[in-house]
Formats: structure tokens, sequence, C-alpha cells
DNA sequence: GTGAAAGCGCTAACAC
DNA sequence: GTGTTAGCGCTTTCAC
């Protein structure tokens, strides 16, 4: 069928072992036989089959990538970013989307290991991801990917986040600057590390201004618009309401900026609102979103170059990289309104 | 090392060829040997190696995407559909960001090739593309998905699109029954064959309306925000003044709308404009946007189907599926402005 | 119904 | 430097 070893041996008139070496230039070759087998691949057109040479070499030169959602813009950033370091590296990713399912992740992970992809880049981690600790314990290569776990003391690991508590406290402190004192938080899932992180963040820069922290105004949700449209809403129904929102993606910051229109709040006359991510919908948002700006493709690039050093023995793992935040700002923030 | 289908045969007292048999129901065995087999599968917690079986039967069980980039929000929708429907039949996908380079795409093209991928879903294809041809000449199954080409005659082929005449024909009309006469249309690249297509039922809907068609204002560029934004500037400054714009993607309208905001006309009080996709910023922009919406995921998934069924050997290559498409009326269209 | 053995296309000792 | 050969872990004839 198709062109192998055997077919440029033959014409090259060497054995088998010689083609595989001027392939894999494991050991020296005469300068003329080497031409004459480049002469034979070149004339039959001959590709190395890469699963042969997985079978025996174990590596496929392919890494698993685990994400909730590739239609989510903050993880098609951090994808494009894995993908660019595996096609410059040589490498390949297989995509898997986990819809946040802890068992959907259990089931992309063994279908991997069982087409033997050399490592995993997981962006998926919740506070205490039973999975990724068991690739842990097996050793499997493997990187988190915008949020890690807890876990360095026992297994060494890698990671790649940002500087969540930084994102959280910059967030508040833009607003406290500009004299907001009623300040709402809206963050994502508190099983995910990252959030808990920012709230910190949040509270740090609160603290700091010996400002009042409402529990009703501080919740985790999820990370989806309608999450900051109901809580704004339920919000603005309450006792307590606030100049500023800081929240914890620049959906729900949509979400609040679209439920503030229909209370009818202008922002960021009345009300200021801050996102988090820079995804390429802050931008084109109306009013266009103040927001933490995380480097999604560098992230992605970096944890990806992390791994595969580690994945062909350059290094070791248990190297955490926190990448800087900083903050955009836009259209949707101001001073605090004076209450005439 | 690890488990193979040795250990598996030793424990329970049989032969390889059995357990493999068991494994894949390949022909019958016993009741009792395959209960011992399957008890040591369970006990060695075994699980069969991808790469040693696809090096003989010849299948990964992996499919290759080509894309422009995931980033884009139309693609990574796509690319949701193909996954979805990839996982639904046991298959993964390798994910390949061409950048609009056909020499990035003819490298992933070998390389998947090399990597023994099963079939190619390609969504990157421009009106004659060599690559593609390629493939198809040496008839390995692909499916072109969002954009086909024109070769039907040569080489059976699978595509899955949807109705781009139509697409252009009902944003056209959508207008004109609005009362708009002059209408702009601001379409992707002419080398992408949808393009053309849009362009025809726009022209079909002027016709129909006995509307004068003016070349200043129907032009081709890109898919990007700049080109509506850059192009909607350059067409207010010259003679012909439209009330309305037909663009070839959300984004080019969104540019389109920044540009009016910027010389103080109003959308849609002054200018209306209509955008093609439906991405999830379409709802999220101000005014949400009146669009044609595509069934990206569907696309994504019906065209992977195919493929697989074609790769199984349930059906034969040739086939094109048209999905149908619709307007989605919002806030960025309304009647002309009367012309006092 | 089950086992022995050849072979998928390649790499890597090991000889010479 | 180069060739021979034994695997890599599995599937699949072909016997029995």
């Amino acid at each position: 069928m198709s062109v192998t070893i055997y077919d440029v041996a033959k014409k090259a008139g060497v054995s088998i072992a010689t083609v595989s070496r001027v392939l894999n230039k494991s050991s020296a070759v005469s300068d003329r036989t080497r031409r004459q087998v480049e002469e034979a691949i070149e004339e039959l057109n001959y590709a190395p089959n890469f699963i042969a040479s997985a079978l025996t070499k174990k590596s496929t030169l392919t890494l698993g990538l685990l994400i909730p959602d590739i239609t989510n813009p903050f993880f098609s950033e951090l994808a494009r970013g894995v993908e660019d370091a595996s096609n410059d590296f040589g490498f390949n990713i297989i995509i898997c989307n986990t819809d946040y399912s802890l068992e959907k992740e259990a089931t992309y992970i063994s279908l991997l290991k069982q087409k033997s992809v050399d490592g995993f880049i997981i962006s998926t981690a919740y506070y205490n991801d039973k999975n990724i600790i068991e690739l842990l314990k097996d050793n499997v290569p493997l990187v988190l990917l915008g949020r890690d776990i807890d876990c360095s003391e026992e297994y060494p690991m890698d990671a790649v986040v940002s500087d969540n508590i930084k994102g959280g406290y910059i967030a508040t402190k833009h607003l406290i600057d500009l004299g907001h004192e009623k300040i709402a938080c809206l963050l994502g899932p508190a099983k995910i590390k990252v959030n808990l992180e920012r709230e910190k963040g949040y509270l740090k820069a609160m603290k700091e201004a010996k400002l009042k922290v409402y529990k009703e105004i501080l919740t985790h949700g999820d990370f989806k618009l309608e999450f900051g449209y109901k809580e704004a809403l339920r919000i603005f129904k309450g006792s307590i309401r606030p100049t500023a929102f800081v929240t914890g993606n620049d959906l729900t910051a949509l979400g609040v900026m679209r439920a503030l229109k229909t209370i009818g709040l202008s922002v960021p006359r009345d009300v200021s609102v801050v996102g988090y991510d820079n995804i390429i919908l802050a931008e084109m948002s109306d009013p266009p979103l103040t927001t933490v700006n995380q480097q999604m493709q560098k992230m992605g690039y970096l944890a990806t170059e992390l791994l595969i050093k580690r994945i062909k023995g350059e290094r070791n793992a248990g190297k955490k990289v926190v990448l800087d935040i900083n903050l955009v700002v836009r259209k949707s923030t101001s001073k605090v309104p004076s209450t005439n």
C-alpha cells in the first residue's frame, strides 16, 4: 500500500537500519549512503509512519488539552497559545471539552492515556481534583494552566497561572481610588482556587481603605453572563446599593451592565463596573469594559513549553509560574456619583 | 512497565488471541473464558494500547480539524460541534490553526497524515485549495465545513455549509422591506466561495426590488472589525451615502457600528446594520445586532458525523448538506429615516 | 472455541 | 559504517 522504510532501503540498496539512521540522525552514516537514502526518500515520496515509531519510541508528539469549553473566549485564547507552542516544538494537541464535569474529564484522561499522549495541559482544575492527583501519582507529565490546586507538598507539579490576588486587588483599588465605597464583588465558583484568591485581593484592598465589606454584595456563582445579570438585579432590590462592581470575568460584568440598563442605571455615570480577563468582548461592549488583563495566549504558550521541556527530560516538575496582570482602563468606570 | 495483553492472557490462563477476541468481540468466545478474561482485565486494571492496535488495524480514531484561528468565535463554535460529535462516536480531534496560510495548512496535513488520522475536517478552504484537491486525489476521507470548493465533478466530496445565497438575500431583503434603498455591502474575501454566494443573494434582492447597485459601496475585504470600520469611514467620505449595511460577519458589522458612532451617526436611527453568523458578540453589542444566524455547532456536528460514517464505510463520499439559515432581528435595524 | 504464529512499520541493541 | 534481528503491543489468519 503506502511506501515503507523497506521500500526506501531496497531502492537505496541499504538496510532498513541505515534508513532509520538517516531519518533519526541517531548515529553516523557516510555521506555517500546518506545521499543515496535521501534520494530514495525523495523519489518514493516517503514519509515515516509515526504510529510505528511511537510504538517503539514511546513518544507520540501529541499532548492532551483539557478545557471546560472551547467556545468560551477565555479558553479559546488559552488554547491558541497552547497550540502555537505545540506547533513550534513539533507537537500536536488533542482538545477535549469537559463541560466542567469531573466524570467527563476522567473519561477523556483515560482515553488519552490509551492513545499514549506524551502529556496533559489541564485548565479545568477544581480545588481538589481527584483526576489530577491520580495523574500526578502515576507520574504522568502534566501542567496546570490558568488554575492550580494545592498539593505541591505531596507531588511536584507545574502550573502557569496569573497573579489573581493582585488581580482582585487592583480591580478593587481602582474603584476605591475613584471614590467608591460600597463595592459589590461577584466572583466565580468558590471551588476554583482563583476565585478565592481574587476575593482575597478584594478584601485586602477594602481593608486597606478601611471600607466596610457587606456580605450581601460579595458572592460566588459561576462565570456566565446570567449570573451577573441576576445578581445585579437581586442586589438592587436589597438595602445595600453599591456604586461599583468587581466581577469574576468579563461575561459576568456584561451581565451586570445589562441588568443596570434594564433598571435604568447608566454605566459609568451611576455605577462603575470592572471585568476580568480582557477577552475580545471587553473592548467591544458598550461602554467598553475596564477590566483586568490576563495574558491568556502567553499563559498557554508558557505552560506548553514547560510541559514539553519536562517531557523531553530537560527539567523536572515543580515549577509554578505566576504571570503578571494589569488593569486596562476603558469607559465602564468613573468617579463615584456625588450623592445629591 | 505497563500491563499488556500478555499479562492478561497469563492471568486468565488463555492465549493473547483470546484476550484480543473478548476485547474486540471479533469472534465467539465461550461465556466461561470470557468471564475469566474480564476478571483478569479488571484485576490488572488493563487498558489496551491504542497505538499498537492502530498499527495493525490502521485506524486511530482520531480526526484532524483545520481552522484558521480558534480564537475567532465563528470557528470555536464550529470546533465545539466537531468535538462533540467526535466524542459521541468515540473519536478525538487534533486541532490546527492555519492562520489563513496555505503553507501552514499543507504542513499540518502532511504531519497529520504521518500520524495516521482517520480523516480531516477542513474549514479553511479557499476557492481553489490545492491541498484539498491533493487529499481528494489520494482518496483521504475528508469533509469541508462551512466553506466548500468547486470540484465535485472531478472528485466526490462531502461538505456541510449553510445556504449563503439565501443568507445574503434575507439580510438585504430585510433592509429593503424597511424602506432602505442605498444599501452598502461589505463582504469577506472574494477567494472564499461563501462570499461570492452572499453577494449573489444581495444582488438578487436588489434586483428584485429594482434598486440600483453602486459599485462604490459593494466591496470585498476580510472578516475583521477593522475592515468594517475603515470601509464605513471611506464610504461616508464619498458621494453615495447608504442608509444601511449588509456585512460579511458580525465583527465587520461591529466595525461599521463603531465607525458610525465616531462620525456621529446613530444605529439604527440614522443607519441600519445587519451582521452575519450570530456569534455571541452579536447579542452583546450595543445595540444588539440584527444578524443572519448560522447554526455553527450543528454544522460542525453534522460534518463530523458524515466524515465518521464515511470512515466506517457506511457511506460513500459526495454528499453536500446545506443547512438553513434565518435572520435574527435585534435592535440594529429599523425603518429608513425620512429625508427631511 | 481456542492457540500458534506472522506481521503492522519502525527503533535499537548487537554483531561485524 | 552498516546489516541482522529482536522486539514494541496488538490483530488476524490458519490450524486444530
